[in-house]
DNA sequence: ATAGTGACTATAG
DNA sequence: GCTATAGCCACTA
């Protein structure tokens, strides 16, 4: 486990509740010291070990590139049951972006 | 140790 | 808006 992997992990777990943040927002608040796709890889990584919620986490765009057909869906019902809103099929940066 | 890989982002057209 | 390209560097085998 490397340093870096602890703070994104650490910084995943405490997204809230109805809330959701990017790659790029973790990568920058994990001190910037890789890029967005090592936080993509060690969040998808750890995802199965720490049980984390990857579903609160999308790109810039607000959406998520679907690893399996199943997932963005899956990550929909979740954000939905969380109160977030999903404005053609991408969540509402504005409003539901949370920064550590 | 080395090589392959990638659930991203920024820029350009 | 979209697609294409390059850069990024930790993780896994």
């Amino acid at each position: 486990m490397q340093a870096f992997t602890r703070h994104v992990i650490s910084i995943i777990s405490n997204i809230p509740h109805g809330k959701v943040t990017t790659y790029g927002i973790i990568a920058a608040s994990a001190g910037n010291h890789c890029g967005a796709r090592q936080v993509a890889r060690i969040l998808h990584s750890s995802s199965g070990k720490y049980n984390l919620p990857w579903h609160r986490v999308v790109n810039v765009k607000g959406e998520i590139s679907p690893r399996k057909s199943m997932s963005h869906l899956t990550q929909k019902q979740l954000l939905k049951a969380e109160d977030v809103s999903l404005i053609n099929g991408r969540v509402d940066l504005e409003q539901f972006l949370w920064i550590p």
